[in-house]
RNA sequence: GACUUGGUAGCUCAGUUGGUAGAGCAUCUCCCUUUUAAGGAGAGGGUCCUGGGUUCGAGCCCCAGCCAAGUCACCA
């Protein structure tokens, strides 16, 4: 019997692989099984797929012969016929296994052993046969053959959904889901998705600057100087030319160098690193999108800002409006624009305007709020919209008009003395966007560079560095330049209903998992001093081990289950035995 | 980094004052030719996150740690 061969295959095998589960081992012998009927469980030649399942349920016709590949998600077996899932890239569709149309002859191992036995939930097959409709009228392949095309090891997680949408056994541990992201994406269909649609958002934006001419480019991660923002960056070490390396966490200087080259207008999807705190908004590695245009102002990037998330919005959900925790936004453009000091004066009453550094921290610390004395103008004005403001703008809103502090490389505001011409946009409460005229005066750009030098030197960790090299550029002269950086995560957030930043990333990032030890200290003692002579009396062995009741206990039942150790009695005594 | 909550079978989860670890699905065996979260009957499956402690006895109580989620702080 089967059952027999495979229970009792089990219980040898059990002491050998006891990291295995039940099923794994059933698994594993099922493979074995196969091989031996000469069925290749991972099958080397093409396997010619010619219909989705998309196809079969939008274009439905009745006795059509088709061909398809796939996932087995479930099966109803009753005898000589079952009912299958099939899952693929694109859907499920419902497969009918037939013994006899299976197996037309005498022999029906395909059905009963192959199909019925060997074939479990989770493996990839191929299968060949033709389309009708069941009693109930569900769209239906009548399987003529099938062919496994790999073997799945594991079980699959098994969430089912009934006619009224309720789901059972969800997949939902997010740490399991975002560990295991490849089972998430098998057996959550909404996680496809919210990817498929994050793929859909950067292709929509790479199709509206390529449309406007301009240029896509690639510009260095592993940086020798870490510019264009103000974060932690990870450091790195190149052995041949034995300096450091930073991983970026911006490319806003090398694209404005491309400007310098003459590129009119320059794009990259970067990926930026920051050595900062994780959380549901911050993942160690995050994907921003920076434009460059040369002979441009601030104003106009608003302008073009607004007509890109209308666009990306409308192509993304079909229209302009998305629900995002519970509130609905409406990317339909124009949006307001607040100037940063009037939005602070709205929402605290404090005119911070020609504040000094000294006024303004005392207003910060009469808010509440927590400051400390390396803070300068710049992070003052932004801790307090930060903390005060910021949750206020829920429609899309550009904040324009930052102080100077706060924005080192912003062109100075062409009426506003002490302002730049610097543009958040703000969506949900959160940063979407940060834009600015950017400052083209070499002169002015090493003054406020020395500016952040001070701010670095009184402890501010985030403060920039002084990029040699990005002047250089800049006094061969660069154009009157708009540029904008759009967090392209939290965008998709947006877009796509998400709370958490590893929604919308495939593989975020988690504490490596740890990896259980063969044998722990105890168990090594033990088997240290057995595997030396083989076997001796239990009771000396004990005494010699040392241990505590406990660990000795644990130990020992421990290493019998991996079968390296066994307790047998002679004549009244009991025996231990190495078994490794 | 701080606080809160959680970690029990492959998956989702129960587990009473501390007293032999449970259910559903999945798995295995037998029966069953158009079912649909679920066909019927039976069986097997556990490092209760780890390490200490209290106790006659710990999944449960105490201490320390690991991992995750949430909130806060910092940042995008």
């Amino acid at each position: 019997m089967a059952g027999c061969t495979i229970r009792s295959i089990f219980a040898g095998l059990k002491s050998l692989i006891m990291q295995l589960s039940e099923q794994e081992i059933v698994r594993r012998e099922k493979l074995r099984q196969l091989r031996e009927l000469g069925i290749d469980p991972y099958p080397a030649a093409r396997y010619p797929v010619n219909t989705l399942t998309a196809d079969i349920r939008e274009n439905y016709e009745e006795g059509k012969p088709v061909v398809l590949a796939g996932r087995l998600m479930s099966r109803r077996i009753q005898g000589k016929a079952s009912f299958a899932e099939l899952q693929d890239s694109t859907g499920r569709i419902q497969l009918y296994f037939n013994r006899d149309e299976i197996c037309p002859g005498e022999d029906k191992t395909a059905y009963n052993e192959v199909y019925k036995k060997l074939l479990d939930i989770g493996d990839i097959i191929g299968v060949e046969g033709d389309l009708f409709q069941t009693q109930v009228g569900e769209k239906t392949v009548r399987v003529k053959g099938f062919t496994l095309l790999s073997k799945a090891l594991r079980p699959l997680p098994l969430p089912k959904t009934d006619a009224d949408g309720q789901v059972f056994d969800e997949f939902n541990d997010p740490e399991q889901r975002y560990r295991m992201r490849y089972v998430d994406l098998v057996v959550n269909p909404q996680v496809r998705e919210t990817f498929i649609k994050r793929t859909k958002i950067t292709n929509s934006i790479r199709r509206f600057f390529n449309e406007m001419g301009y240029l896509e480019v690639e510009t260095p991660i592993l940086q020798p100087i870490p510019g264009g923002a103000a974060a932690r960056p990870f450091q790195t070490h190149h052995n041949a030319l034995g300096i450091p390396l930073y991983l970026r966490i911006a490319n806003e200087l090398y694209l404005k160098r491309l400007i310098v080259g003459g590129f009119d207008g320059v794009y990259e999807f970067a990926k930026d690193f920051r050595n900062e705190g994780m959380d549901r908004t911050h993942n160690p590695e995050f994907t921003v999108m920076e434009l460059y245009v040369a002979y441009k102002d601030y104003n106009w990037m608003m302008e073009t800002t607004e007509q890109l998330l209308e666009r990306v919005a409308m192509e993304a959900n079909g229209s302009t409006r998305v629900t995002a925790r519970g509130n609905t936004i409406d990317f339909r453009a124009p949006y307001p624009r607040v100037p940063i000091l009037d939005a602070i004066k709205e929402h605290t009453g404090i005119d911070v305007a020609g504040m000094d550094e000294a006024a303004l921290r005392e207003a910060a610390k009469g808010l509440g709020l927590e400051v400390d004395d390396s803070m300068g103008v710049g992070k003052l004005i932004d801790e307090i919209f930060g903390e005060c403001c910021e949750d206020h703008y829920v429609q899309p809103t550009f904040i324009i008009d930052y102080p100077k502090e706060m924005s080192p490389l912003t062109k100075a505001h062409r009426s506003k003395p002490g302002l730049t011409e610097r543009f958040e946009l703000l969506v949900n409460g959160k940063e979407i966007a940060n834009a600015y005229s950017e400052l083209n005066d070499p002169i002015d750009q090493r003054e406020r560079f020395e500016e952040q030098l001070k701010l670095s030197e009184k402890g501010d960790d985030e403060a920039m560095f002084i990029d040699r090299d990005f002047l250089r550029a800049l006094e061969f002269g660069m154009p009157p330049t708009s540029g904008i950086g759009i967090g392209i995560d939290r965008l998709v957030m947006l877009l796509t209903d998400n709370a958490s930043i590893q929604e919308v990333l495939f593989f975020p990032q988690m504490k490596p998992e740890k990896k259980p030890l063969d044998l722990n200290e105890e168990e090594k003692a033990v088997m240290d001093l057995l595997r030396t002579v083989g076997e001796m009396e239990l009771s000396a062995l004990r005494e010699k081990v040392g241990l505590s009741n406990k660990k000795w206990d644990k130990a020992t039942k421990s290493l019998s289950k991996k079968g390296l150790f066994e307790v047998s009695k002679a004549d009244g005594v009991l025996l231990a035995r190495s078994k490794a």
